[in-house]
DNA sequence: GTTCGGTTTAACAATACAGTTAAACAAATG
DNA sequence: CATTTGTTTAACTGTATTGTTAAACCGAAC
């Protein structure tokens, strides 16, 4: 170990450090933070642990790096399609499907992504700036913005049922996410295995938006 | 310390041990099993942290005495309206409003047991046979059984678009508790502080069956 | 007033874990 | 071949944490 007081470890320097990050991503979404082990981490990645504290010198911060990414991979697809120009219908239909392949690839992200949120509520803004690069004052009008003018027209024209932009976002999102969220309890309940949950999950992404559309008919 | 090896603790002692027991709750759904503190428990409990291991012997028989409870305080009234006789209508009702009316008083309640659920899918069998006091095998029926039936008819009848009963409870399951359960994330993109958060729950419970029963218009 | 069960005190063992460090090493670069 | 840079080895520090234990304590029941 040569340069830590020296030099500060390369920013980017690929190979060994994505692999450490890509298995912490691994560790830390399967077991959380608390449960996580920087030994795991190490042990995952194929790297001796001192290696790990090399680039990413504490636990935390490796953490706060994956929550990043995380958060990164799960909402800024959202909120572009949410703030885009596409009508109403093609939202729905859009969001859900990209979201249920998303989320079917990553299985873990939901349930970790709101863990972390319950155990460290101060990082609700970490993930917010994390969608944007900006402020929640900046994301919040970006999110609801156009969403809002389309609902507003569509309730005055008579094609849909008036609903706040908030609900709409919220009702959606909750029948999206929360069937990954409480994976292994559906799977319980229902007696589904993996392929079970992935076949129902792909039907959902044809049935979900009818559903969703059904209820915003006036 | 007298008797852990002549006799086992007394199985119901009441006080020391429900109070133990509460701060526990406490302490597990705030911070998850893995972040969790032999010491805070017992800080919060006000006793000695000698006298938690007296009565629960290890952190994790006391993190699934935990559990157990924290289930058992969600899904049996669930389970007991969808099985009921009650018409469709008045079940989504029910449910809306008694579940959003717990989980106001239970925030940490979701969160923690979505958490617990994805660290431990072992625990998914544990938590449903904590609902009924049976394996999964007797619980399904009950739980899709009268519901079946009830959307069958009314969708020959043509008063309901057909749905399956587990779409049905998937989708208003998802609507009610994923609020609750991202509510860091929710309160930050919408800018809400604790009351506002609650008053736009206690809005939910009216609007939300509107939505739901718009649904599954024919 | 003595006994007894729950409780505290206080100390302890054992381990798990994060984080550090010096030195050796290996592969590429010049 | 000498330098640099990333990596491993291996040992170590320090602390947090779970779990145990013996002894004293105290209030209530007998």
């Amino acid at each position: 170990m040569a340069q830590h007081r020296g030099t500060p470890p390369p920013p980017l320097d690929a190979d060994s450090e994505t692999r450490i990050l890509d298995a912490a991503h691994v560790v830390f979404t399967r077991r959380g933070t608390a449960g996580a082990r920087m030994a795991e981490i190490a042990r995952e990645a194929g790297v001796n642990h001192a290696l790990v504290h090399y680039y990413f010198r504490t636990k935390q911060r490796l953490a706060e790096a994956v929550f990043r990414r995380a958060a990164g991979q799960l909402f800024p697809a959202m909120l572009a399609v949410f703030a885009s120009d596409l009508p109403i219908e093609e939202k729905v239909r859009r969001i859900v499907s990209a979201q249920v392949d998303m989320l079917l690839e990553n299985r873990y992200l939901p349930g970790y992504l709101l863990a972390e949120l319950n155990h460290y509520p101060e990082r609700a803004e970490l993930l917010l700036s994390s969608i944007a690069g900006a402020a929640a004052d900046v994301v919040r009008p970006r999110l609801f913005g156009k969403l809002a003018e389309q609902l507003d027209a569509a309730a005055r024209a008579g094609t849909l049922r008036p609903i706040t932009p908030q609900a709409f976002v919220l009702n959606l999102v909750s029948m999206v996410v929360y069937p990954f969220a409480a994976r292994p309890f559906v799977m319980a309940i229902m007696g589904l295995d993996d392929a079970r949950f992935t076949a129902m999950m792909q039907a959902r992404k044809t049935e979900l938006p009818d559903f969703y559309l059904a209820a915003l008919r006036p």
